[in-house]
DNA sequence: TAGAGTGTCATACAAATGTTTCAGAACGAT
DNA sequence: ATCGTTCTGAAACATTTGTATGACACTCTA
C-alpha cells in the first residue's frame, strides 16, 4: 500500500470518526466517490486504524464475562463492579441475578425452578419482577438449618413462587442427618425419593455456593456440631454447594459429612438444563473456582473482583 | 443516572462497538426496544462513554509537530487536523488531549495535576480513560466565573477525578477581585496561600489559553464590568492565560486587571515539570504564539491551521 | 383527583450505510 | 494488438440508523 493511499485512509477515518461527516460529505470533501470512502473506511476499520475504546469500569465486567465464556464451559455469565463494602456484594448479586432469573423466566417456559439458599439468593427474590406463572413450581432443592435463622430455605421458596406467580414445593428436611446410616434411612422414604426425582426434573436451578471462612453461614449454623471446618479444610474442601462439600477441581471430598447431606448428589446438576450459580465475595474465588473446573453451573453471576481472582486460579492450575 | 442505566449504556455500547452487533439484535438481546437501545448509544457517545481514535496520523500533522519541537522550546506537540466547522475546534483538541494525557498518567507516576477551565478542557475530560490513580490529586488552578455557567472549574476538575479515579481539590474563588488591594488581602488568607503552595508542586498542569475575540468564555462572561476589552488591547494584551493577560512576548500586561487576578502567578508554571496547553482555532494564534516565545508551556496540543499561523507570526517577529 | 410533565413504545419514514452487479478503464503479459 | 486481470465508478438495492409522531402509562404537583 502507498503512502498516498495511507493519508488517505487516514483523512477519511479522520472526517468520518472525529468530525462527525456523512460518507458522502467526505467523498465530496475529498473529491472521492461514496463507494470508495465507504471501502476506504471500511479497510480503515479492518486494519485496525481507528480503535474504539469504551471509558467504563463496567466495560472491564464485560470483557469479564466474555472471557468466562470463551474460556469456561459457561454458557452465559454476568460480572458486576465490585462493591466497596464487602456486605453489599450479596446485595449487587442479587439485583443482577433478579434481573437474569426474570428475563429468563420471560424468554422460556420454565416449568420447574429449583432454588437453594443464602444471603444472595434472598436478595435476588426481593428484586424479582413479579409475574404470573401458574404452571411453574419452585422447588425448594435442600434442607433448612435447624437454627431458627431468618434465611431459611422454605422462606425462600415461597417467596419466590409468590413474586413470579407460581406453585412451591418444599424440601422439608434439615441438611445434615445425624450418620451416613440415617441419611440413608431418611432417603429411602418415599416422599424424599420424589422430591428428588422432581427435582431432578427441574428447567432451572438457582444456586449458591459457600466457602470456609467465618461469613459462611453454612459454617457458622450449620454445620452438625460434631464436624470442625477444620476437618473439612483437612479433606481438601473449599466449599460446598447444596451441602455437598468440594476439593479444587469440584468433587465431593472423602468427608464424612458428605455422606449425611440430606440434599440432591451433585451429580444430578447434570439432569438440569440451566443452572445458575450467584455467588461473589473473594473469599468464594476457590469454590466459583471448583465449580468451573467441574462444570457444574451454566451460568454464573459474580463479582469482578471474585471473577478475577477465580479466573487466575483456574489458569494458574491449568 | 442510577447505576443500572448506566450498566446498561456500557452493555448497548459494548455490543455495538465491540462486538459489531446490530442496534436491533443489541435490544433483542438486552431486552429493550431498538429505539432506546438507539437513545442510549446517543447518550454513550455524548458523554464520552466510548471514544474513537485514529491511530495513525495524517503527515502533514506529523510534520508540523516535528517543526514546533525543532523550533520551540516544546518538549512535545499534537496537531491535528483544524475541522471544517470552528465549532468543533475544541471537540477533536478534547480527543487529542485526552488520548495524550492519558498515556501520560499510564506512563508517568503523577501525584498532582493541575486543571485550569474551559470548552477544550471540558471535551478532554469527556474523553480520559477510566483509570485508578488514588494517590493523585487533581487541583483546580483557577477559580470559576460568578455567572453560573455549566462550564465552572469545580465540575471540570471533579469530573475528571472521578474519571482517573483520583482525589480532588478545588480553588474556592472569583477569577477576579474587586481592586489590587483586595486581591491581596485574599491571597494573603492561609487557605490560598495553601492552595498556592500546592499548586507549585503539580508535576503535570492541562491549562487552555484565551484570546480577545467574542468567542472567548472569559472575555464574555468573565470580566468585571469595569474592564473592557479594548482597554485590554490598549495595553497589549493578546489573549490569557489562567486570568493573566500578555502581551505577544508573553509576559504579562501593564493592566490594573492583571492585579487583580485570583490565581497562581504565571512565573509559578516554570516550577511544574510538565506544563500542556490545549487549545485551538485561528483566533488564538496570537496568544499562542505569545506563550511559545516566553516558553510557558512544554507541550501544546493545538489544530493544524493554528499552529501554522501561530508558527508565522512567531517566524515574523524571529 | 385532575392535569402537566416525563418517559416509553409502536409505527412510520427519511437518511445514511453497506453490498451487489455490471460496465468500462488501466495495466501488464504475451 | 490482444487477452486476461484488476481496479474503479455508476447504479440499484437491502439494511441499518436516526428521527418524528401519536398513544399510553407513570409521577409529581396543585
Amino acid at each position: 500500500m502507498t503512502s498516498e493511499e495511507e493519508q488517505l485512509r487516514v483523512r477519511v477515518a479522520w472526517l468520518y470518526f472525529m468530525e462527525g461527516l456523512t460518507q458522502s460529505d467526505i467523498a465530496d470533501r475529498l473529491g472521492i466517490t461514496r463507494l470508495r470512502a465507504n471501502r476506504l473506511l471500511g479497510e480503515a476499520r479492518a486494519d485496525g486504524l481507528v480503535s474504539i475504546q469504551v471509558n467504563s469500569r463496567l466495560a472491564d465486567c464485560v470483557t469479564l464475562e466474555r472471557q468466562l465464556v470463551a474460556e469456561t464451559a459457561l454458557r452465559d455469565a454476568v460480572v458486576v463492579p465490585t462493591p466497596a463494602e464487602a456486605d453489599q456484594v450479596p446485595v449487587v448479586l442479587g439485583r443482577a441475578t433478579a434481573e437474569y432469573l426474570s428475563r429468563h423466566l420471560d424468554e422460556h417456559r420454565v416449568r420447574g425452578l429449583g432454588i437453594g439458599w443464602g444471603t444472595t439468593l434472598r436478595e435476588t427474590i426481593r428484586h424479582m419482577r413479579a409475574g404470573s406463572f401458574p404452571d411453574m413450581h419452585v422447588n425448594s432443592m435442600m434442607g433448612g438449618l435447624t437454627h431458627g435463622l431468618e434465611l431459611n430455605t422454605f422462606e425462600i421458596a415461597s417467596e419466590l413462587a409468590r413474586r413470579v406467580g407460581a406453585q412451591c414445593n418444599y424440601f422439608a428436611a434439615p441438611i445434615y442427618a445425624g450418620s451416613a446410616r440415617s441419611r440413608d434411612t431418611i432417603l429411602a422414604q418415599d416422599v424424599f425419593r420424589d422430591s428428588l426425582k422432581r427435582l431432578a426434573t427441574n428447567d432451572v436451578a438457582l444456586l449458591s455456593v459457600g466457602d470456609l471462612s467465618r461469613r459462611s453461614l453454612l459454617i457458622r449454623y450449620g454445620l452438625p456440631r460434631d464436624v470442625t471446618v477444620e476437618s473439612l479444610r483437612g479433606a481438601g474442601a473449599v466449599g460446598d454447594i447444596m451441602g455437598t462439600f468440594l476439593d479444587p477441581r469440584g468433587q465431593p471430598v472423602r468427608h464424612a459429612l458428605n455422606q449425611r447431606v440430606i440434599a440432591p448428589p451433585v451429580a444430578m446438576l447434570r439432569d438440569i438444563g440451566t443452572v445458575i450459580v450467584a455467588s461473589g465475595g473473594l473469599n468464594k474465588a476457590a469454590i466459583i473456582a471448583a465449580i468451573l473446573r467441574a462444570k457444574l453451573c451454566h451460568v454464573l453471576v459474580c463479582d469482578e473482583a471474585t471473577v478475577r481472582a477465580a479466573m487466575g486460579l483456574l489458569r494458574g492450575a491449568g
